[in-house]
DNA sequence: CGCGAGATTGAGTTCTCTCAACTTCTGTGG
DNA sequence: CCACAGAAGTTGAGAGAACTCAATCTCGCG
């Protein structure tokens, strides 16, 4: 058995609330709703306890709103969870950027680095944000070593790759363009449920911009097709608050079973 | 060392002149190629060469244009690389289908579903196809006693992850219809690279309303776009089959460098 | 040779984009 | 704490792109 009480963050963390809130002290991730915890926790060989988080962890390194954490094109050390805050990534495309995806609390970052040498795409802090940070060598030296580690590894790996399938799925399987924006709340949804956030009420923390780049829509429409949401009830939006009060109508909605 | 001459199939393989031909022998990919290979070839311990894949790979099954290789929600014991032929994958979306995505000679197939238990999409055979097919729990338990084939699997886990991501980030991050298509050719172009075919001539082998249905535009729009290109003289289309006089130029216009 | 699926073309409609004006929000400095 | 400036959000009107519908053409297969 692992020995969990070896394991101090845990404790450290908060009760959440819920992810609507303008100004308050960060409300870290548990780190066993971390997508990264099978890595952070210790190893058991033997019948002893090993931790090899402090060989290779470097925790909740803080980056201020609009901060960019790594640039695409630029050598790739490291890979990222977020223990409080949201990013959007962005690619390089025709002299211009374009938003190709978000990450909330709990979520990895640049997992894909992994077996590439350099970040395909750049990252940038939506709001005051926290991350762990592991080192790949390190990880990788220790992997090849311990193969339960190893094993680990692969899980996380494996649940990275259905969760972007997932969304990918979500986002493309849609024609029009407000079912896209539906499936995109949806899909965020879904995300703040496994990061053990309230699903049906959270902030959204990248602008009306972002989200219109992201989804190739353009920001007037996105504003346009959240009030026509709104109308038929499928969603309450303030400003950056959004609401969703029937998860089941809007995933008929949306048509796609995700909770 | 791995010792390649206890690896058979390599043998087999026929030279690949071009993916354009109407009706002939298909023409295997090279195993050494596929992106299992780090699975199927023979692992080295303590100085012999041990082959597991005898146990665990069916190499080879045929399956008729048309065919349905598995159903979304279906139980999945079964991981598959494709020897030879083409894929759709369909997701059940509003009471219709969807295509999410196309998989050809030498590409994985679900491996997502490693570790989930059911499909969590449909395949269905694009032209006469032939499927290596892995079982899952008997590469998991191989895997997991030996670390040389857990590293392994890492790796093609891994590389699939780079993948889905490159691909979602290709076909995600333009806006327009025309460079939509154009960055949908490209993919192809880059997978067919990857896979030993020749990159700037090859067959279209699912239908235009399957690429319609795919990038989410209507079949009309599709012919006229592909039409458009061919104007500027990005591409040359004659029926199914594509030539991309320069990639260089197809890069240009899609905005990004995959080749 | 003929059937049927797929591909193509044209015309009219609908949707989304662009542009511009304006309001609201946010953060900063006085 | 307020004032201000810049960023983000909202709204309306006109232009352009993509969709739908229908008719026709072509190719592969029996």
């Amino acid at each position: 058995m692992l020995s969990k009480s070896s394991h101090p963050i845990n404790s450290v963390t908060v009760s959440k609330s819920s992810a609507i809130s303008k100004k308050a002290q960060p409300e870290y991730v548990a780190c066993d709703v971390c997508r990264l915890s099978p890595i952070c926790s210790p190893v058991n060989i033997g019948g002893h306890s090993y931790d090899f988080t402090g060989k290779m962890v470097n925790r909740r390194h803080y980056f201020k709103k609009g901060e960019r954490v790594f640039q695409q094109g630029q050598p790739a050390t490291l890979i990222y969870a977020i223990s409080a805050g949201s990013l959007k990534l962005i690619a390089d495309v025709k002299a211009s950027e374009r938003v190709i995806d978000f990450r909330i609390s709990g979520e990895l970052v640049d997992i894909c680095s992994l077996n590439e040498g350099v970040h395909s795409y750049s990252a940038q802090a939506l709001e005051d944000t926290y991350l762990c940070e592991i080192a790949k060598d390190t990880l990788n030296d220790i992997a090849s070593q311990i193969p339960q580690v190893q094993g680990r590894l692969m899980k996380v790996v494996s649940q990275e790759l259905s969760n972007i399938q997932q969304s990918a799925m979500l986002l493309h399987g849609n024609v029009g363009s407000e079912e896209k924006i539906a499936a995109f709340i949806l899909n965020l949804a879904w995300r703040y449920l496994n990061s053990g956030y309230p699903c049906r009420e959270f902030r959204l923390t990248m602008t009306r911009t972002d989200i219109a780049d992201f989804l190739g829509l353009s920001k007037e429409t996105v504003i346009r097709l959240f009030k026509k949401l709104q109308q038929n009830s499928l969603i309450k939006i303030e400003g950056k608050n959004l609401i969703i009060p029937s998860i089941e109508e809007l995933q008929k909605f949306v048509g796609i079973e995700l909770i």
